[in-house]
DNA sequence: CTAAAAACATGATATTTATCAGTTAACACT
DNA sequence: AGTGTTAACTGATAAATATCATGTTTTTAG
């Protein structure tokens, strides 16, 4: 296991940050570091966690099978995000699979040792619960944002959202690149429309395209879109 | 102030019930009971707010007014329920409104009270941070209904949500009687279409109604159309 | 008790979105 | 480099859902 805990910069991006000296010793002497390749799960819906994974690189997509066999993701975690929490917090089987999106890098922390420093430190614990206060107002923006607009308006939303949170490489486009399919997943849409309405928005020059990456060409129009203009 | 908190049933519900006798007392010593008609607001969407409020009686909506000037309701709120602790927690205004759909008693509590608690006593924040999980869990089970089930399915499940939540009254009538507008905003769906499936629903003899009152005949094909066959 | 307002209901139609079928382009591999 | 495989794309069509118009019933206020 290469670095320890207390050195970690990631650690600063979320709950962990909270604990005291002697609970992040405990922390990195009971860590494990795992790579997973491009599509493979860290655990899967339904899974008993013993514990939570720290991303410390690549992206993974938080997503729930439905009855039709369409994925829905719910969210995408990236470098810092710790996954499995609500599981090891309610503990319950986890009502998400995590799929990494491109090659991964995650620490796997035992939940004995995350619920051992819940029940002896109170900042710790408020921390998570700012957090998971933080996940649970985003999770009611996306409902709303599902079923009150458009699947062309929620388009328009992910390539900014995706701006926003991964940013974009040299050439400018979209540093996060996903398939059409993930992309009609986070929608919630069906992977043909979304690949129409990508073809639409190429043609009225929002946006352009080279292969399968995205770039975004009219910020502002895009914007105008998801408020409804 | 009628009754105190320590006697109060209600808290058995909630994480109130987490705290110690101290700091029950002086909860119960700074709550303010207040009575809401049905249709006013506790709080609305962008209020600060100066602390939760504890359903003794009555239900409430939580709703997000969207772009278009549609409500979406998020969560129906009941007896023993807290409401506000997202924003008290993360010390930004709410981004949720809570109306009354019936005539509802409520208790404010200042969240001086609740803060205090939070950063003293690592059980109290332990079991807030539970009920948040949860909360958290069924929220992504909301993104996921909304965007993989059809409008049809939905409507059954809210039916279903219903009975199983609030139960029925003597006359085998779901308890909870929302108006058909407050319906189609909890299923995310036009109004119009709404009543339609509710009339369909009637015609094939899976529901029966009685003015605005909605009962279920034959749960077990509602069941199977949520699930989808 | 009655007028006005609000909620409920239904038909006709338009719009959005999904599905099915098929083609083309990208990529992976021995 | 050739071939098999998967993902991206496009068109035609069907299905789901929203919208508009309008009438009816129920509730509310004076």
């Amino acid at each position: 296991m290469e670095s320890r805990c207390e050195n970690c910069i990631i650690r600063q991006f979320n709950s962990l940050r909270a604990m005291s000296k002697e609970e992040l010793k405990q922390v990195s002497d009971s860590k494990t570091t795992r790579t997973v390749k491009k599509g493979e799960p860290i655990f899967e819906e339904g899974d008993k966690l013993n514990g939570v994974y720290c991303v410390r690189n690549g992206v993974s997509k938080l997503s729930k099978l439905s009855a039709n066999g369409k994925d829905q993701i719910v969210k995408l975690a990236s470098k810092g995000e710790v996954l499995g929490q609500r599981s090891v917090i309610s503990q319950e089987s986890t009502n998400l699979s995590a799929i990494a999106v491109n090659d991964m890098e995650v620490c796997f922390i035992p939940k004995e040792s995350i619920n051992n420093t819940l029940q002896k430190n109170p900042n710790f614990t408020l921390e998570v619960l700012r957090h998971m206060a933080h996940d649970l107002k985003e999770a009611d923006d996306v409902i709303v944002n599902i079923s009150q607009k458009t699947v062309k308006q929620r388009m328009a939303e992910a390539f900014l959202y995706l701006q926003n949170n991964f940013g974009e490489d040299a050439e400018g486009y979209l540093a996060l690149t996903l398939s059409r399919e993930d992309i009609s997943n986070v929608v919630g849409t069906a992977t043909e429309s979304a690949i129409r309405i990508i073809s639409e928005f190429k043609k009225k020059g929002l946006i352009r395209t080279s292969g399968k990456r995205i770039g975004i060409k009219d910020e502002r129009k895009l914007l105008e879109m998801v408020e409804g203009f």
